[in-house]
DNA sequence: GCCAACGTTGGC
DNA sequence: GCCAACGTTGGC
């Protein structure tokens, strides 16, 4: 079994909008490495629900995967933010997964949290200078520790 | 709102 | 295939 960090940025689509509709397709990805990652999921792989663009960016939940990649409909759809004219029906450019609600962390573990267990968390994308893929894969140890961060 | 760090586009 | 211009991300 895998595990990811995803970014949303709240004011889009937060934890509270995944809890309330407890699962959700994660769609307006348009970046390939980011897509890449996204195909390669499994059911039941662990998500580490990363909020940006806000007051407190940080890890705020976990998700899980509930459905592998297909294509993301909005790629197809004029009236759409994430709308791709160079994609083809026949050979859609952009996948999605759909994701499901399993917690909302007690308290945020912050970016700068984070960044001070730079040394525990080893080669860790998120903190990477620069880093702006919003679905990367993380390792098991990066996991706990965040969740056991969390829960302090 | 600023801006650094990217990724993508398109002319050549 | 190079690279300048442009658009986007996302912390601050």
């Amino acid at each position: 079994m895998a595990m990811w960090l995803m970014k949303s940025e709240p004011e889009a689509y937060s934890i509270d909008d995944l809890k309330r509709d407890k699962t959700t397709m994660w769609d307006g990805v348009r970046n390939y490495q980011a897509r890449n990652y996204m195909r390669s999921m499994s059911v039941g792989d662990k998500i580490l629900l990363y909020h940006s663009n806000c007051e407190v960016p940080g890890v705020v939940g976990l998700a899980k995967v509930v459905r592998t990649a297909y294509p993301d409909p909005t790629q197809f759809d004029p009236s759409d933010k994430h709308f791709d004219p160079a994609s083809k029906r026949d050979d859609p450019r952009w996948s999605l997964v759909d994701v499901g609600f399993v917690k909302k962390f007690r308290r945020t573990v912050s970016l700068t949290e984070l960044k001070d267990q730079a040394s525990r968390l080893g080669d860790f994308a998120l903190i990477r200078t620069g880093n702006r893929l919003s679905v990367m894969s993380v390792t098991q140890k990066q996991f706990d520790l965040v969740v056991s961060m969390a829960d302090r």
